[in-house]
DNA sequence: CAGTGGTCTAGACCACACT
DNA sequence: GTGTGGTCTAGACCACTGC
């Protein structure tokens, strides 16, 4: 009994249980006890009459390119792929996940779009970082008014703290700790052109950044982001941001040279690693004078 | 002498100047007339062994998706099909175009993920429209710090002044207008829970929006977006917004019940129509004591 | 040259919506 | 049932990369 009445070798893929860190269960495995008593995924009508309706807590069962996306997500999760390198190529996944390489294709498509790979014709399929040159300030979108972020050169970044404390009660929400918990926190500025223009406050879960110290955070030039990936194996794939207009007050004024009172913008950012697990908390103030903010809508 | 080597009946389509208004040109008299002196598109080394550089001029062609997605994209922008309505079935364009419903299907799903289309298992794909429901208030993205927007009821909205207007310089070249043509301008308020929240200021193209008034603009409760292409045609399909943090003025601080210097979000989007065509600059001022703008880096 | 991703086609079946 | 989009497969050829 097989579970789909496609003629050549077909695939039963399983959605996987997301929860765990382990690496997946080999495929195999799963294909070949899974014909018991577990709801048949696609195609059955061939050999039974069971309704889709799996029973009262069925998942519903995802498209094979969604579990084969999902599978690659748990590779990339775990580290079989790191950073940088490239993955396995289409027809090898499709013979590794016994579908073929139109679906595996279709499952990298929407990573790519994600910007979690990246394609490179001739090349490859490469897991994205954010220690490349093009894709550096990605998160970054402040841009100057007048002339572009080239012109302007490079952001000149000074660290001016960087601790282990416990986190406070909206802290460890934000990160789903519990408050106390221990957390890493980071005070650094931005500057262009001379200007210090964006002042913020990091907040990372002590778990995962243990050993980050100012020292280690001030001796590269590469982003924070791709010191995370190197250093930490935490890879921030997306984040949401919460923009405020907000008054300069005595504490913050002085490290953007503005007076008290003074409109800056303030902008929060919880962002996440793989599989929407929440990562840092950061609390910028940026002046907005000869910079702004930039955003597309679609 | 066929522009392709594949087997059956190959559509030879080149890549449409975009340039101009009209209908594209029938598709098939461009098939048959293709073939005398214009490069070949793709696939021409089976004949020819000239290098895929055509010329010093040579645009590149693109691949046949990419020029059915142009092709649609005209008939979209002709009002061949207009908003809210289905389109033709992807079988039937594959004929009209004469290539595979793959190919279709690729040029579709690309409009879809840029949300000009919309589709619907069973049923069809439509052309997307701001008069739907759950994509009402998508280009605004001020939320309640707390609750969410359906707890705090729709926007209330008031208009102030509509009026006909020369353009200025800096508002000419955002709209790519000269300075001194008409345009349309409008300031009305937005309030969230009786609080005037948003104050805006629009100036549209005269031209496209000729007869528009307050009390066209007040008689009906549809978002602007909406009664924009119902009455005039034009559908906003993507914005682009740049933010900074202002502090309010005498001038405006009394619409949204701030002192003078309170700190204010300043919002300035020109929106486009299709083919990167801009049909909307406006100059919004949000009060975000107890709202933010949000946003999804990815 | 071989290997990679990119495009295009053709045909099959599924899930869904309307009638 | 018929027609729609959604998924999956298979095979072909192309464009690009690097040996």
């Amino acid at each position: 009994m097989i579970a789909a009445s496609r003629s050549p070798a077909p695939a039963a893929v399983f959605a996987a249980t997301r929860i765990g860190p382990a690496v997946p269960a080999n495929f195999q495995e799963i294909m070949a006890t899974s014909s018991s008593s577990a709801p048949v995924p696609r195609a059955a009508t061939a050999e039974t009459e069971t309704p889709p309706l799996s029973g009262p807590a069925g998942p519903a069962f995802s498209p094979l390119y969604q579990q084969i996306k999902g599978l690659i997500l748990q590779s990339l999760e775990g580290g079989e792929w790191k950073p940088g390198e490239s993955i396995p190529s289409e027809m090898e996944l499709a013979a590794r996940y016994r579908v073929s390489q139109g679906t595996v294709r279709k499952a990298i498509d929407e990573l790519a779009a994600h910007h979690l790979l990246i394609r490179r014709q001739g090349k490859g399929t490469f897991v994205a970082t954010h220690a490349e040159q093009h894709v550096n300030y990605r998160f970054l979108r402040l841009s100057p008014d007048r002339g572009d972020q080239q012109s302007e050169g490079p952001a000149l970044r000074r660290f001016l703290d960087c601790k282990r404390l416990r986190a406070s009660a909206d802290i460890a929400r934000a990160l789903g700790l519990r408050a106390g918990d221990a957390v890493i926190y980071v005070r650094r500025t931005l500057a262009f052109a001379q200007q210090p223009t964006i002042l913020e406050d990091l907040w990372l879960p002590g778990n995962a950044f243990k050993g980050l110290t100012l020292e280690r955070l001030a001796r590269t030039d590469a982003p924070m982001y791709a010191l995370f990936e190197s250093e930490f194996g935490v890879r921030m794939v997306r984040a949401e941001e919460k923009l405020k207009a907000v008054a300069a007050d005595t504490d913050n004024c002085e490290w953007l040279g503005v007076q008290p009172g003074a409109p800056l913008l303030s902008v929060e950012r919880l962002a996440y690693t793989y599989n929407d697990v929440p990562m840092e908390l950061r609390r910028g103030l940026y002046r907005t004078d000869i910079h702004h903010y930039r955003n597309m809508l679609s």
